[in-house]
RNA sequence: GGCCCCGUAGCGCAGUUGGUUAGCGCGCCGCCCUGUCACGGCGGAGGUCGCGGGUUCAAGUCCCGUCGGGGUCGCCA
């Protein structure tokens, strides 16, 4: 790249041997210094890489001897192809260098925080608060490159299927999808509040009711809970909506999407991608996100332990996972595999050895009846010297311990490819779910929850009977799953208002209560609405997954740190009096009559 | 909110059953060095051991509390 502004005619990191003789001006950071004394190595960076740069005696020399790491510079010199035997065929740049005719400082740098090399492991809290420093190095940057080529990887193929790009509110009403708001208080209603979307999920529906019938965009979403490495309290979607489609058009679309993506790094994803039912998830792999890149499956022995005396295994689900080779565990190690379930909220993970000769062993072994002991083997498919955990209970919770198991058994044993990509769609999920705990499975009249949300259609086949029998209605919804992280999910929505209203009626929406918080949208609907749908792409995550790394921290430019903490501008901080009096933080709303007490 | 791990020089870390002057690498500062490329050599500076309290003749080390960071479960798509 020849540039032909003032401050520098080339970039540092794209000289060649063809540049031979050239003159050069370029300008960028003092990556390292090589002080010889009478001939000086100065390891010049700019975005595009490094140049290795030659002071040689007298004034240059002396120059170069006062630069110091990180000095931003200006240089004017010569290329040339270095001497014979000085080559470094590790460097892009290692056939040539740059003999200096001038040098100057364009700003000095202090005593560096962290050095500036690739070489140097530094603590997070400290990359954090001179991010600008951290992004001077190779890796956090490249991660920063990558993030922007998958924006416009994403936005060249939405642009293609003649996609709208449009902004939506950061200050609105908030659509709920069950996290908590952050909350701005409005200066002009004293009382009032804004909230920070969770997501643009009623704009982009009301954008197809407006007849874009095509909207994406790179939204910023907002979300007040609690951290985790692939969580942060603002992070981003490519939210997607599509209108007059089907699930199968919107998968297209993202499979198109995704493809797209996955090509910047060089991995050719197959197409279509595999999808299997949420029910089919649960019940192999004990998981709504499994992680298919090994193929251990878990298994349902409910059936089998039908009359079994143990009373453990009386329960409406008795699962289990195979552990190939688990039965030379040491006594100790399975005391740790109890520890480790505990820690999930189970009661513990029984377990059963099978020993060479085929015998069972364990302490769930001696309450099994003799038939159950000697058909264990071949129910579960186990071989000699492998161990069998089990999970009885809630077939929920159960499943996902066992899928849980599952994980934890894959990662000791070696079995994951770390090298794999591996997607597959989840679909057909239920529309709804208990408010309560997923524990119990006797649940009264009332209390159900959106699990996708409350604006995911029921499947065509449900659409009659979903709210007499809430508990076996299918969503119209999709999850798109890579390597065990969930990174997209959508659905077709409701398009009319009557449905709208008995789904809110489900969750225990009154009418009233419905039509206060989303009468927009119940209005809109009633105005000729399209049928429906879309989906949301986790961005950071895929950003993260992309790049190999494993917290979304490292591919957002100014993450947070615990806490909703930013350490590099301190933020959040107290604000003046006078801006909480100017912000009306402080101001009493007045009480609307008849207003139901705060909460649900 | 529960549980686990971490906090020692600018950065990354070590520090024994509690025991003399708290170490190592990198960086930093000075000097030397004409072919290095994570250059090298010599010398030097740099520490409220996160904070508060307690036990003890004696605490970086043990106990309690607290703050900060990371992970995980709850929560959250």
């Amino acid at each position: 790249m020849t540039q032909s502004n003032s401050i520098r005619t080339h970039s540092a990191g794209t000289l060649r041997p063809e540049h031979d003789g050239a003159t050069v001006v370029l300008a960028g950071w003092v990556a390292r210094r090589r002080d010889h004394g009478g001939v000086i190595f100065i390891d010049l960076r700019d975005a595009s890489g490094s140049v290795q740069t030659v002071f040689r005696e007298g004034e240059m020399a002396e120059l170069a001897h006062k630069l110091r790491n990180e000095y931003c510079v200006q240089i004017t010199g010569t290329v040339s192809i270095r001497p014979e035997g000085n080559t470094n065929p590790d460097l892009p740049t290692g056939g040539i260098e740059v003999l200096v005719d001038a040098v100057e400082v364009l700003s000095e740098a202090g005593t560096l925080p962290f050095q500036i090399d690739d070489h140097v492991e530094v603590g997070e809290e400290t990359r954090l608060k001179y991010r600008y420093l951290d992004l001077r190095r190779s890796g956090p940057a490249a991660a920063l490159r990558l993030r922007s080529a998958v924006n416009k990887a994403a936005r060249t193929v939405l642009d293609s299927h003649d996609f709208v790009e449009i902004e939506t509110p950061t200050l609105t009403r908030s659509t709920p999808e069950g996290a908590r708001d952050f909350v701005v208080p409005a200066r002009l209603r004293p009382g009032s509040w804004y909230a920070l979307p969770q997501s643009p999920q009623l704009f982009k529906q009301l954008l197809m009711v407006a007849g874009m019938e095509r909207y994406y965009q790179i939204a910023r979403c907002y979300r007040d809970e609690d951290f985790r490495a692939d969580r942060q309290p603002e992070f981003t979607q490519l939210d997607v909506e599509m209108s007059f489609v089907t699930q199968d058009d919107v998968i297209a679309l993202a499979e198109d999407v995704l493809t797209s993506i996955w090509d910047l790094i060089g991995h050719k994803i197959t197409t279509p991608i595999p999808r299997i039912t949420y029910r089919e998830a649960m019940d192999k792999y004990g998981s709504d996100k499994p992680d298919l890149r090994f193929d251990l499956e878990i298994g349902e022995l409910t059936e089998y332990f039908k009359d079994t005396p143990f009373r453990v295994f009386q329960a409406p689900y008795v699962g289990y996972v195979v552990q190939t080779g688990g039965a030379s565990t040491p006594r100790r190690g399975f005391d740790a595999w109890q520890e480790w379930a505990k820690q999930r909220g189970a009661r513990g993970l029984a377990y059963v050895t099978i020993a060479e000769d085929g015998t069972l062993a364990g302490p769930v072994a001696r309450n099994l009846s003799d038939t159950e002991r000697d058909g264990l083997a071949a129910a579960t498919g186990a071989q000699p010297g492998d161990a069998v955990f089990f999970a009885a209970g809630a077939r929920r919770a159960s499943q996902e311990l066992l899928g849980a198991a599952r994980g934890e058994i894959a990662r000791r044993g070696g079995l994951i490819d770390e090298q794999a990509w591996s997607f597959v769609w989840v679909v057909d999920a239920p529309l709804f779910e208990p408010t309560g705990e997923t524990d119990d499975v006797a649940v009264g009249s009332g209390a159900w929850t959106a699990v996708h949300h409350a604006f995911t259609s029921p499947k065509p086949e449900h659409l009659d009977t979903f709210d007499t029998d809430p508990g076996s209605a299918l969503a119209y919804a999709y999850d798109i799953v890579c390597n065990g992280n969930e990174i997209g999910g959508g659905s077709i929505r409701i398009h009319r208002r009557d449905i709208q209203e008995r789904v809110f009626a489900i969750m225990g929406l009154s009418q009233e209560e419905a039509n206060e918080k989303f009468g927009f949208l119940l209005d809109a609907f009633s105005f000729g609405a399209p049928p429906h749908g879309g989906i949301a792409f986790g961005w950071d995550r895929i950003v993260m997954l992309l790049s190999r790394l494993d917290s979304i921290r490292e591919v957002i430019a100014f993450p947070k740190s615990g806490g909703g903490y930013d350490p590099l501008t301190a933020a959040p901080a107290p604000i003046t009096a006078q801006q909480r009096k100017e912000a009306g933080v402080d101001a009493v709303p007045p009480k609307p009559a008849g207003d139901k007490p705060a909460g649900s």
